[in-house]
DNA sequence: TTAACTGCAAACATTTTGCAACCGT
DNA sequence: ACGGTTGCAAAATGTTTGCAGTTAA
């Protein structure tokens, strides 16, 4: 028998139907540590299930979101990409070189931001930042 | 003859070929406080030129943001959302109970920013921040 | 057993593009 | 006149959905 990932652990806990496709993705999410978009999920699930489809992963990606067990980003703009929900909260840098997401934390920043949306009568109740740099140096020998 | 919209002035110095489209798109999105998406901008051209064509906006709100005339966002992560680009920079703080976006400047937050992507060997090149709340209060009485 | 899940293909929403006609300079 | 621009409709992209068949509990 296999150790079950994290996320499917959580689903277990959350009385959800434990599929073979769901058990496969839930899995391939929790060995994943970059942010991966659907189709590179897909292809990944894939590898284990080559007859998953690409609905189901939609299907499940959204059922787990929803459930608080990933977190969906927009970098970029063009599709959505997926993390593992973590109690540590983070924003991201983006290398826009080379894509990679470099996760941070910043306090500071939290506390300003809180402090800015009640100075506009509001309660902060979630909030997007994105950093992206390019490699220092990069920018003076052009592209 | 009706005086050059910001945008259309912009584009003039520019050297852009400037057909009647583009005169109506530019003053619509000059004329607009809010942060309308192509639809909208669309809707609004439409009634100053009913057959004006929703590939031409969208041809036209992309070349006035690669000029830099226009900033483009996508909150939500719908439809991408436009508004004039000024010199003084501003992030954006959303009001989830009725869609209203709010101009906000916090220098000390751009100054970490710049902190943490050099602290991780980037130069920042850009950033997106955006702070979602809803109406002191109304978080007390749920829904 | 049976309600929920899956795969497939079609539908969808947003945005882009090919092409012939058109227009600004 | 000519090259860029437009309108239209078709294509592309990312995502959702209807339905008939399958499966977990």
């Amino acid at each position: 028998m296999t150790a079950l990932s994290s996320i499917e652990k959580l689903c277990v806990e959350r009385g959800m139907k434990m599929t073979g496709q769901r058990r496969i993705i839930a899995q391939v999410l929790s060995d994943s540590n970059d942010h991966p978009n659907v189709d590179e999920v897909y292809s990944r699930a894939s590898n284990i299930d080559s007859k998953i489809s690409i609905a189901t992963v939609y299907r499940t990606v959204r059922l787990f979101e929803e459930a608080g067990l990933l977190e969906k980003h927009d970098f970029g703009g063009n599709s959505a990409r997926y993390e593992e929900a973590t109690d540590d909260h983070h924003d991201h840098l983006i290398n826009v070189k080379n894509e990679e997401v470099i996760e941070f934390r910043n306090d500071e920043i939290e506390v300003l931001q809180r402090k800015i949306a009640e100075e506009k009568g509001l309660k902060l109740i979630g909030h997007r930042l994105e950093l992206y740099g390019i490699p220092i140096g990069d920018d003076e020998k052009g592209q």
